[in-house]
RNA sequence: GCGGCAUUGGCGGAAUUGGUAGACGCGCUAGACUUAGGAUCUAGUUCUCACGAGUGAAGGUUCGAGUCCUUUAUGCCGCACCA
C-alpha cells in the first residue's frame, strides 16, 4: 500500500487531539522536564518555512524525554502585543486585537498542522487581561521594592521606609510628596528624567537593544536624543549577578560572551582631582590608575553635572555654543561624525601626583552615563585621548619604556614603567595594583567596578502594550491596588497621539482613577482629589515576554502568577530553543526579571533558562530568470541561466525574481510561469540546450525543455518571491516529510538557505519504510539485523542527547537500506524502529508502530510513553535495553574497544595481530564476531574495531 | 580595536574519547523498465590517464591529526569614543 501521509497524518492528530495525548498534569510522579520555545510574535505574513525549525528540534526533544518516561512540559504561546499590529491599525483603523487575533489562529492552524505535542490549553497571549495582570502585579512588585546592596536582593520598600524612619531624623520631617522623590531614588521601577533614544517617525522611545548604530532596529527609523520623564527597571542593580549567573548555565559560549559585553564589567579606579581655586574636587573613573603621571589634561562629557562648576565667564559663550550644537546633533551624526570636538573651560585641575596644572575640557566623546562622565586624559596611551590632544596641542608624556608615541597612542597594557615616580620599572600590571593600593591608602580614591549595562527604559508612547497600574497624585504616581488588576486596556478612537502630544492614551475618555471607590471612570471627572489621572505610557515588547515561561506553569490560575508548589514542581525551564537576535534583549531583562521574583521568594530558581540553543536562521534561496535586454530585444525573452555567460547575452540579461514555488530543483515551470503574471503570459525561451521556442511561443512544455534558473541565497521575503510556506510542504510532501527535511537540511544552530531541492531524497526515504512495515512477521531477528537495530539505537540516542538532529535521518536512512537489503519484515526490529522514530516523524511511527501489532488489539501508541513498557515483548527505550540487547546477542553494534596487551617490542605486525586476536580478552570482545580492523601501536596499545 | 565562531567534493554536510576522510542526501553519468518522465529501480561519482595527492595556508606534537598546539589568511556574528 501507497504512503498515504494525508491520511496517516489526519488520523494520528484526530486520535492525539481525542485522547488529549499532550495534556499535561501539574501533578506527577514522574520527573519534571521544561522544554521550551520562545513565543512567536504572530506577524500577518503568517509561519514561513523558517520558523518551525526550532520548534521541530524541541519537539524532537520533548518527545524523546516523554518516552523516557519524563512529565515533558512543552507549551506554546503568543507575544501578541507589538507595533505592527498597532501600525497597521493607524493605517487601517481595524483594532490591532481583531488583526492580532486573526493572526494567531492562523499560527495556531498553521502549527497544529505540523504536528507539535503542545499542550494548548496552556496557551498564553500577552495581550490577554488574564495574563497581563500578571505583568502588572511584577510591575507594582517593582515599584514597591529596592535593591538592597548588602543582601544583595531586592527587598520589600517598606524595610527601607522603616529604616529611615528608626535612624534618619531628616525624614520625618520631609514633606509626603519630599519622601516619594526620595524613594523613587531607590524603586526597582522608578520614574526618572533620563536621556533616551526618541524616535520621532515611531513616535516613542526605545531601549538600547531596540536601536541599532542610530536607527530602530525595527523600521531602520533615526533615533535622536531626548530628555524625557520615563519609566525605567534598575536592572543595573543586578549587573553583578546577570554576569556571575552566566557560569551556572549552560548556554553557547557566545551567546554568554555577548551578554557579557552587553553588561560590560571593568575593574578600575574612582580617583579625585582637586580644582585649582576651588574646595571641592571632581571625580573620575579609571582601569589606568598606572597612567597617573602621563595625565596632561582633564575631559568632562557635555552633560556632566561638573560643567557648570568649571566654566569660568570668559568661556561661557564658547562652551554653550558647543553645548548647543552637541545637543542638537542625532546619535547618528555623533556616531557618523567622529572628528575631533570639544572646547576649553577655562579652569585647572591638579595633577594628585605632579602637582601640574592641567586644562579642563569638555567633549562628547566622553559620555555622560559611564563612570563618572569625567576622564582623567593619558594621550601617551590612549587613542582617544591622543587625538584630543593632537588636535588641542596638548603635552603627551610617555610613561612605558620604548613606546614610541610619536605617531599614535601605546594603548597595550604591557611594558615597563618610566616617567612615573614611585612605579619606575614596574610592569604594568603590577603598577596598575600598586597605584591602586596608593590611591587606597592616601584617600584619593578607591577601587570600583564599573558596569556598561543601563537600566531599562520601561515606557513607550503607544497604544498596544499592558497599560501601566498608575496614577498620579500630587504630580507622585501611585500603584493600583492589587485588587484593582488588571487593568483594562481601554478603547481609543484613534491610535495615534492626541493633538497636544500625549500617547494614543491620551484619546481614551475612560482612564482616570477613582481612588476612593477603586475603579476606572471618566477622565471628565478629574478632580485631582478622589479622582486622578492614569498613566498614559504602555508597557514595552520585552514586558510581557520577562515572564511568561512562568505563567505556562499555571496558566489558569487566577490568585497568582504562578502557584508555589507548582513552581517547586515544575523549576525552571531544562531547555530553551530560540533564535540569537534575542540576546541583549528579552534573555537579559528575564534573567532579571526572574532574579526579582526570586529575591522576594515567588520562584525557586534565580535562573530562568538552564540549557538553552541557539537555532539558526533559515534564508530565502532565490530563483532568477535572465530577461534579454541586448540588441533587438522585445522584453519578452528569457535565457537559461547556464547560457548567461555566452558572449552572445554576456552583460546582455536582467536578473528578474521568479516565485520559487514554480521552480523544482531550479528547473523552471514554463507554463506555471506564463501564467504567473499578465506580462509573461507570452513569455519565450532559451532553453538549457540552446533551443528556442521564439517562433512558436504556446508549444514548449518542461517536458521537453529545460529552463534552468539561476539563484541566490537572500532574506526570506515577499518581495523576493522566496517564501516557501510550510502548509505548501505539507500538502504536498506531508508534516514529518518537512520535520525530518528541515533537521537534514544542516546542524541546528547554524544558518542555511531554504533549498527545496533535497527534499524528495528525504520524502522517498519514508516511502521505502513505510513499504519495509507491509507484511510484518513474528520472527526470531538475525545477528546481522539486530546489529543494525543496536547501531541505530545508539546514533540515535547520542544524536537527540547531543541536539545533533541532522546527522540522525543519514543513521535512519543506512539503517532502512540495510534493513532493505536484508529483506527484513521482523517485528522485533520494526517495532523499535518505530519507537525511534517517533520523536522525529511522529505521525508515521505511530502508523509503522500499528502494522507491527499485527491484530487489532492497539492499546498504546508511541506517544504515550510508558506505553513501549506495558508490551513487555519490546523494551523501553533507555540504557539498559542496549546493554541487554548486547548481551543476549552475540552481535555489538559499532565501537571501540581499547586495552593493552603484552608483546615483545620487536615483534613484526602480522605476529602481534595473531596475539591479539589469540588473546583471551580480545575473544571476550568479539564474542565470535570478526573485528572491522585491528590496531596496533608500539606502546602495546590495542585498538579493536567492531 | 576587543571578543566569539567557522573554513572538508559541483552543493548541503558526515567523521562522537586523535584511529580506513568524504557517511547520508542533492546534483551529475551510465544502464533497466517505459508512449513519456520532474516516476521507479540498478551501478558509478574527492582530484589525477596514472604514480600519487588531498580537510584555507605554513609549522609542531604523535606510531597515527579534519580533530590537539603555534603562526597566518579569509568569512560570519556580537560589542565598540565604555576611559
Amino acid at each position: 500500500m501507497d504512503y498515504n501521509f494525508h491520511e496517516i497524518e489526519k488520523q494520528a492528530q484526530e486520535r492525539w487531539e481525542k485522547a488529549q495525548a499532550y495534556k499535561v498534569n501539574n501533578q506527577s510522579d514522574k520527573k519534571p522536564f521544561y522544554v521550551l520555545d520562545m513565543f512567536p510574535y504572530p506577524s500577518g505574513a503568517g509561519l514561513h518555512v523558517g520558523h518551525p525549525l526550532g520548534y521541530i528540534a524541541s519537539d524532537i526533544y520533548s518527545r524523546y524525554k516523554r518516552l523516557q518516561g519524563f512529565n515533558v512540559l512543552h507549551p506554546m504561546g503568543f507575544d501578541s502585543y507589538g507595533l505592527p499590529a498597532e501600525q497597521y491599525a493607524i493605517q487601517t483603523g481595524q483594532h490591532p486585537e481583531i488583526t492580532t487575533e486573526q493572526n494567531i489562529a492562523r499560527y495556531i492552524s498553521q502549527l497544529k498542522k505540523i504536528g507539535f505535542c503542545y499542550d494548548w490549553d496552556r496557551q498564553v497571549k500577552t495581550c490577554d487581561p488574564a495574563f497581563y495582570h500578571w505583568t502588572q502585579w511584577a510591575f507594582v512588585q517593582m515599584f514597591s521594592s529596592y535593591y538592597d546592596t548588602t543582601l544583595q536582593k531586592a527587598q520589600p520598600i517598606s524595610k527601607l521606609i522603616a529604616k529611615w524612619e528608626e535612624t534618619d531624623p531628616t525624614w520625618k520631617t520631609l514633606t509626603k510628596k519630599e519622601q516619594q522623590e526620595r524613594l523613587m531614588n531607590y524603586r526597582i521601577a522608578y520614574l526618572a528624567d533620563t536621556k533616551v533614544n526618541w524616535c520621532p517617525k515611531l513616535g516613542t522611545v526605545l531601549a538600547n537593544d531596540e536601536v541599532s548604530e542610530g536607527l530602530s532596529v525595527r523600521g531602520g527609523y533615526p533615533v535622536e536624543q531626548r530628555v524625557m520623564r520615563q519609566w525605567c527597571l534598575r536592572i543595573s542593580a543586578y549587573a553583578g549577578r546577570l554576569l556571575e549567573g552566566l557560569d551556572r548555565i549552560d548556554w553557547t559560549e557566545s551567546l554568554k560572551e555577548t551578554q557579557r559585553n552587553w553588561i560590560g564589567r571593568s575593574e578600575g579606579t574612582e580617583m579625585q582631582f582637586s580644582i585649582k581655586g576651588q574646595d571641592e574636587p571632581f571625580t573620575i573613573f579609571t582601569t589606568r590608575a598606572d597612567t597617573v603621571y602621563g595625565v596632561t589634561f582633564m575631559v568632562l562629557a557635555p552633560e556632566s553635572e561638573y560643567v557648570s562648576r568649571v566654566v569660568t565667564d570668559e568661556h561661557k559663550s564658547e562652551v554653550e555654543a558647543y553645548l548647543d550644537m552637541v545637543k542638537h546633533r542625532t546619535e547618528r551624526e555623533r556616531i557618523a561624525d567622529r572628528r575631533v570636538s570639544g572646547v576649553f573651560t577655562g579652569s585647572y585641575a591638579i595633577n594628585p601626583l605632579t602637582k601640574a596644572e592641567i586644562p579642563i575640557y569638555i567633549s562628547d566623546y566622553v559620555l555622560s552615563g559611564y563612570g563618572t562622565g569625567a576622564i582623567m586624559a593619558v594621550p601617551a596611551h590612549d587613542s582617544r585621548d591622543y587625538a584630543f590632544a593632537k588636535h588641542f596641542n596638548l603635552p603627551i608624556i610617555p610613561l612605558i619604556e620604548g613606546a614610541d608615541v610619536s605617531e599614535a597612542s601605546f594603548d597595550a597594557k604591557e611594558g615597563k614603567m618610566m616617567n612615573s615616580g614611585f612605579l619606575n620599572g614596574l610592569e604594568v600590571k603590577d603598577a596598575i595594583a600598586k597605584m591602586k593600593e596608593y590611591v587606597t591608602n592616601t584617600g584619593l580614591g578607591r577601587v570600583k567596578v564599573n558596569y556598561r549595562l543601563r537600566d531599562a527604559i520601561f515606557s513607550r508612547q503607544r497604544y498596544w502594550g499592558e497599560p501601566f497600574p498608575i496614577y498620579y497624585k500630587d504630580g507622585m504616581p501611585y500603584t493600583l491596588p492589587e485588587t484593582a488588576l488588571p487593568l483594562q486596556l481601554p478603547e481609543v478612537d484613534k491610535f495615534l497621539p492626541t493633538e497636544t502630544g500625549e500617547p494614543p492614551l491620551g484619546n481614551a475618555d475612560l482612564w482616570a482613577w477613582d481612588e476612593k471607590n477603586e475603579k476606572v471612570v471618566s477622565k471628565s471627572l478629574i478632580d485631582n482629589k478622589t479622582i486622578f489621572p492614569l498613566e498614559l505610557c504602555t508597557m514595552p515588547g520585552f514586558a510581557g515576554s520577562s515572564a511568561y515561561y512562568l505563567r505556562y506553569m499555571d496558566n489558569h490560575n487566577e490568585k497568582a502568577l504562578v502557584d508555589k508548589q507548582v513552581n517547586e514542581y515544575w523549576q525552571n525551564v531544562n531547555l530553551y530553543i530560540g533564535g540569537t537576535e534575542h540576546a541583549t534583549g528579552h534573555l537579559i531583562y528575564s534573567r532579571f526579571w526572574n532574579k526579582f521574583l526570586y529575591d522576594l521568594g515567588y520562584i525557586s530558581k534565580d535562573e530562568p533558562f538552564q540549557k538553552l540553543i541557539n537555532q539558526g536562521m533559515i534564508q530565502g534561496r532565490s530563483n532568477f530568470v535572465y530577461r534579454y535586454i541586448g540588441e533587438g530585444a522585445t522584453g519578452n525573452l528569457y535565457i537559461s541561466f547556464n547560457l548567461i555567460d555566452q558572449p552572445q547575452y554576456k552583460g546582455k540579461v536582467q536578473p528578474i525574481h521568479v516565485n520559487v514555488n514554480i521552480v523544482h530543483n531550479d528547473i523552471l515551470d514554463i507554463n506555471a510561469f506564463r501564467a504567473w503574471m499578465p506580462e509573461y503570459k507570452n513569455a519565450q525561451f532559451i532553453y538549457a540546450d540552446g533551443s528556442t521556442d521564439v517562433d512558436n511561443p504556446y508549444i514548449g512544455t518542461a517536458a521537453e525543455k529545460q529552463y534552468i534558473c539561476g539563484w541566490a541565497v537572500e532574506k526570506m521575503s515577499k518581495s523576493m518571491f522566496n517564501v516557501v510556506n510550510p502548509d505548501d510542504v505539507v500538502e504536498k510532501y506531508g508534516a514529518d516529510t518537512l520535520r525530518l527535511y528541515e533537521m537534514f537540511l544542516g546542524p541546528l544552530e547554524v544558518s542555511k538557505p531554504w533549498d527545496t531541492n533535497g527534499i524528495d531524497g528525504v520524502h522517498r526515504f519514508l516511502r521505502k519504510l513505510w513499504n519495509m512495515y507491509e507484511n510484518i512477521v513474528d520472527e526470531e531477528p538475525t545477528a546481522d539485523e539486530l546489529r543494525s537495530l543496536h547501531k541505530l539505537i545508539k546514533k540515535i540516542t547520542w544524536d537527540i542527547e547531543n541536539f545533533s538532529f541532522n546527522t540522525s535521518i543519514p543513521a535512519f536512512m543506512i539503517a532502512q537500506n540495510e534493513l532493505g537489503t536484508l529483506k527484513c519484515n521482523k517485528k522485533a526490529i520494526l517495532a523499535p524502529i518505530a519507537i525511534l522514530m517517533a520523536p522525529y516523524a511522529p505521525h508515521i511511527a505511530e502508523a509503522m508502530w500499528e502494522r507491527c501489532h499485527l491484530s487489532a488489539q492497539r492499546s498504546c501508541s508511541p506517544q504515550d510513553g510508558l506505553s513501549f513498557v506495558i508490551d513487555a515483548e519490546w523494551p523501553s527505550w533507555n540504557e539498559e535495553y542496549l546493554v541487554e540487547a548486547s548481551q543476549k546477542y552475540p552481535v555489538q553494534f559499532n565501537g571501540k574497544v581499547r586495552f593493552t596487551i603484552e608483546v615483545p617490542k620487536d615483534m613484526p605486525k602480522e605476529e602481534v595481530e595473531k596475539v591479539v586476536l589469540a588473546n583471551e580478552q580480545t575473544a571476550a570482545v568479539l564474542n565470535g564476531a570478526t573485528p572491522k580492523r585491528v590496531i596496533v601501536v608500539p606502546n602495546r596499545i590495542i585498538n579493536v574495531v567492531m
